[in-house]
DNA sequence: CTGTTAGCGCTTTCAG
DNA sequence: CTGAAAGCGCTAACAG
């Protein structure tokens, strides 16, 4: 049973190594005849190239990495999936890397994947990140990365996100248009960009709809532990009355729906709450949760999309570039 | 910036190559001050060690595939998410597979797999897979495989699932006890081992309390799609009018329940819905769902704890053992 | 159309 | 304690 490999079958049929690794990849300078006999044997042999020894010699890997804080999530899931069905089109497999938002992992995931371990890179950076020389260190090692989601903007290759900034201010205007005075906003950490983003759009609707921004109303987390998070978010709530809530994540909206229902608070009776949100079944809540929800499934077809034709191309180095995809908000009522 | 390699860093300092290879694995034979001038050169020129060269010579990847039918699901995120815990903590790297219950695929990707391209594969098996030839290949090949959820008995390897059997028939039974005389059933392709011991826990415990099995009252789902499947969940629904049902699947039970929105029918009052289901927030659909919860996590970590065993003993072959891990079944009432 | 040869970057005997 | 050399399995010049 030891592994059957090109130098066999070369030995099997009399040929020299490179015709049968000639005839295997159909080069056009190999005879029909031979080249049959080879697929034929290796057929027959069940023959399984060694991946990492052609990739050794080629200098490419047809890996892909996907580095994300979590993979048990309904957006990175999603994102994951559509990643994916696009690296089976092209022949790739998906590496995948979980920080677990743990900034040391990812900065040792990103070395580690410097040596040829793969052959390009999509992430959604992690929430600690502040330094960001090991992303620098891994664009110059001309292997293209994508970033999506969470995007530092200081590093010059592509980059997708939602509309975040005008998802927000829309999704926060709704709630003063529903008659909301006291709105209060929890989100991920300011270190990244995309929760600045979202806050900001947050704290302009308020503005310029002649409400204050009271920033004792916005919280940020800086961890993922829910067991934390959520006594917090029960203080939070019924110290402060808020009569809306935007979230800029499902599972800080998830803890308050929690917080609420422990605190006897009616929802949206006495609190409105909108968030971004890929939950699908959010209209079987109850009471359903309004939600901005960003396309993530497009989102990482569209991310994979860009790094295949960098790859393709032949280009390491991927434009500057930002391209900002639309989310769908929708607002549910109690259906009473 | 060309890459920095073992060779540049021997040349660099005047050493072989074959010196600097044992100063960074930390070698005994290894003077401590060579060591200290090899590390810190690599440290300062940021070398990363080619995985694959290494594997190439080494015969082992340190890399482990994960072979599912899809990753956008609560359950089997859930899954990975546990492997990768324990993955991380020996050092070993997660290669995703979606075989997107495409059974040309799974062969696909196992074939593919045998050339050491990984260490240990683990996998829950696509719905279509009827002929298992592919696996038994992977299994002669010495490369350890753990089965999870959706398993092969008759591969004598390593197994995990959960209570399936036991868990359906408690579930079933509770249904009875709540007063349900015609309780339906929804579940995945017979040609799943899960899929038939569900079915049977289901039927025994009918059976058992003295209530007829009715075929028609039990559906088997072929596909994946929902466009196909809701409608045909409705008319169903529709048509026979159980007062109760079981579903073998998350999925399956959410299309039950908007079937039943857009039915009026009133659940849990004319129609008990109880579903297995890694859906956390279940508590909060309303009414809320009753589930049969897999501890999905857990199975990871101890289909993966079972993985790294064999690879570090050195044991390519697994017994053929078959562990269950128990699920909780938790009753969820309307909560007027 | 086919064969010879060199090497991808690394580990690991085998010699000293 | 260190070095020379072979080779993992494959591809790609370079010859014929």
């Amino acid at each position: 049973m030891s592994n059957v490999n090109i130098k066999r079958l070369a030995a099997e049929l009399n040929l020299s190594i490179s015709t049968v690794s000639r005839a295997l990849q159909n080069s056009s300078e190999i005879g029909q005849k031979t080249k049959e006999r080879v697929v034929a044997l290796a057929k027959k042999l069940n023959y399984q190239p060694n991946h990492y020894a052609a990739g050794l010699r080629r200098k490419q890997s047809n890996t892909i990495a996907v580095v994300v804080p979590e993979v048990a999530d309904n957006f990175f899931s999603l994102v994951i999936d559509g990643i994916d069905m696009v690296a089976q089109t092209k022949g790739y497999h998906v590496l995948i890397f979980l920080t677990r938002d743990d900034y040391n992992k990812e900065v040792g995931f990103i070395r580690h994947i410097q040596s040829g371990r793969v052959d390009g890179v999509l992430i959604s950076v992690s929430s600690e990140s502040k330094d960001n020389e090991h992303l620098h260190e891994l664009n110059k090692k001309s292997i293209p990365v994508v970033f999506f989601d969470r995007v530092f903007e200081d590093i010059p290759t592509a980059k997708i996100t939602t509309d975040d900034y005008k998802a927000s201010y829309k999704a926060t205007k709704q709630l003063i248009d529903k008659g909301c005075k006291k709105i209060a906003c929890l989100a991920i950490p300011e270190t990244l960009l995309i929760s600045r983003k979202r806050v900001q759009g947050y704290m302009d609707a308020l503005e310029d709809n002649g409400l204050i921004v009271d920033t004792d109303l916005v919280m940020h987390f800086d961890t993922n532990d829910e067991t934390i998070i959520y006594p917090i978010i029960r203080d939070f709530i019924d110290k402060n009355r808020p009569d809306g809530l935007f979230s800029s994540i499902e599972k800080l909206a998830l803890l308050t729906y929690q917080s609420c229902a422990s605190l006897k608070i009616n929802i949206p009776n006495d609190l409105k709450v909108i968030s971004f949100s890929s939950l699908k079944i959010a209209p079987l809540l109850q009471p359903p949760l309004s939600t901005i929800t960003q396309p993530a499934f497009d989102m990482g077809k569209a991310a994979a999309e860009i790094l295949f034709k960098a790859l393709e191309d032949g280009k390491s180095d991927l434009k500057d570039d930002h391209i900002e995809m639309e989310s769908k908000i929708v607002i549910r009522e109690s259906s009473k």
